[in-house]
DNA sequence: GATCATTCATATCCCCAGGGTATCGATCGC
DNA sequence: GCGATCGATACCCTGGGGATATGAATGATC
């Protein structure tokens, strides 16, 4: 009946994970028979069996697999409420807008230009993170609001779209694809992304990134590191248009896909925010978006957040 | 750096709702000074101070604000986590659909006969709670999906719309406004709602229900306890049309309100749900739903979860 | 199939985090 | 100015969570 603690989550998600009680307690930073304690009381408490244990191997049950998914909302949502009341309790609290460089379709300077002339607006701070995980990021409390393409794990999330463009593949120019003018996407089995992906496998990988094993090679976590491999012909890599339209490279050649859908520019932010400085910079955004969608009728229609 | 734990944030949301250090130790049952221990150490963890305390008053500092509101979602994340472990590992797990009674539009029977054919059925349970908070009974884990009325208190939750249907004022039927076809909400200033709120609110109770404070009466809890409060006058009551229609009484005047929006049933589930049950549920009641608004073809589009 | 290595469980000890009691000190009402 | 109220401080003490040592069971190897 006593409710559970942090520490028993973070243990169990250790073993969950690791299907193993040393290696778990390695990554712990702790012995490991008060570990097997530990996770003895979690299903006591809870009155039901997490895992399967043999001497020899450790496997998750059907509740076990349903506590590892609620564990990491809920320790996710302990962290976010952690980060933000630090961020609150800064001298200088600011608007801190995650995105991937180079994703905003160009959108961004007139975006904060927009937002700036808002009086409910703070100061902006861009985080910019490679190939970071900006969904995580807002979840986790490390931003407050971010520009990411769609689709995306958006639990816990409330979206705006903002623009909405074609995918084309970037390739080395050198490639025997590159002399057609439209793929498909089996054309491109057999290539990889810069994160190691097969190319063919549809974006799949759109939603949580797989946990990247130790040994593995740092994937590329800029658009320089990417289209130096591109041009070597390494690997091969998804742009929106406008990001290849801001990409003219010599060596790289960005060709259309046929049956890769479109994908789309949505502004994200954790569901119960209330920050007045979110939603100014949402109605910025969407005021500038619907004017780059329709040039010819600037739209002003506000969209409350 | 070091996490927080549970234990602190029920400490500082007691302390944050009471303000005030002996009742909010009296609530959490222990007693004073290690409570004020207990706070300062979580301040002195988040490098933020959470009240402002004079020895007379104590008051929430901004971010106190923001913890506040986070911590109430992080310990609903906790419990919800062990309660969904917890029913998934009984023996008998079962679909259990949180609503009120009544408020299905008639639609339930017929939305459980289209469930039960679905080959990922599991046997449903009814929790029928009268006044009863269904986002917050899924948020906590104690409901896989509801039938709630929206506008209500989305956070976490997906939805999918059922049916709109206008919403009409239930008054005793020798209420002098009774006598007119036809209101608005203005002339139900004075009268009020079985759980106490003015009538004339505007129907901003529907998000999170305000704290009872003690001493005050129970609210009604159910509709034959409501049209009975009703018929005697001392209250009135926003009710659907459905509702309406099924619950014709002598003593019961029904009226439209010109300006009260429609409301609408929606099927809601936790964001990140994957069981198949959920989803063969959410496609019964939309099929059913859809059904019903257009009886004369009978749409069968399945709806993915 | 006997032996060994691996791995989870049990037994036991120990320390400190978290809770209790007593008391102080500051502020407000009268 | 005095007492009442309420948060802070000082100090003690207990239990839970951690470590170490060891047992027990299973799979691999020859």
């Amino acid at each position: 009946m006593n409710d559970l603690e942090v520490r028993q989550l973070r243990y169990f998600v250790a073993v969950a994970e690791e299907l193993h009680f040393g290696r778990a307690a390695a990554r712990l930073g702790m012995a490991q028979p008060p570990l097997s304690r530990a996770i003895r009381e979690l299903e006591r408490q809870l009155g039901v069996t997490l895992f399967e244990r043999t001497t020899r191997q450790v496997r998750l049950t059907g509740a076990g697999e349903v506590l590892l998914r609620d564990a990491g909302t809920a320790l996710e949502a302990i962290t976010a409420a952690a980060q933000r009341a630090r961020h609150a309790g800064s001298a200088s609290p600011r608007l801190r807008i995650a995105l991937k460089a180079d994703i905003d379709g160009g959108l961004l300077p007139q975006i904060l230009d927009a937002y700036r002339t808002d009086p409910a607006a703070l100061p902006p701070e861009l985080i910019l993170g490679g190939f970071g995980d900006q969904p995580g990021a807002l979840r986790d409390g490390l931003a407050d609001v971010a520009l990411v393409l769609s689709p995306m794990d958006d639990r816990g999330l409330d979206t705006e779209p903002l623009i909405t463009e074609p995918v084309l593949v970037a390739m080395a120019a050198t490639d025997p694809l590159a002399a057609r003018s439209r793929l498909c996407l089996a054309d491109l089995a057999g290539r990889i992304l810069p994160n190691g992906a097969p190319a063919d496998a549809g974006r799949v990988d759109a939603g949580r990134a797989a946990p990247r094993r130790p040994g593995e090679a740092r994937p590329a976590s800029n658009l320089s590191e990417i289209f130096n491999l591109v041009e070597t012909g390494s690997v091969v890599f998804f742009a929106p248009a406008s990001v290849a339209r801001r990409n003219p490279r010599p060596g790289v050649a960005y060709r259309p896909v046929g049956d890769l859908p479109n994908c789309t520019l949505v502004i994200a932010w954790p569901q119960d925010a209330r920050s007045p400085a979110v939603a100014a910079l949402v109605r910025a955004a969407c005021a500038i978006a619907a004017g780059r969608r329709a040039p010819a009728e600037p739209q002003t229609r506000s969209t409350t957040a």
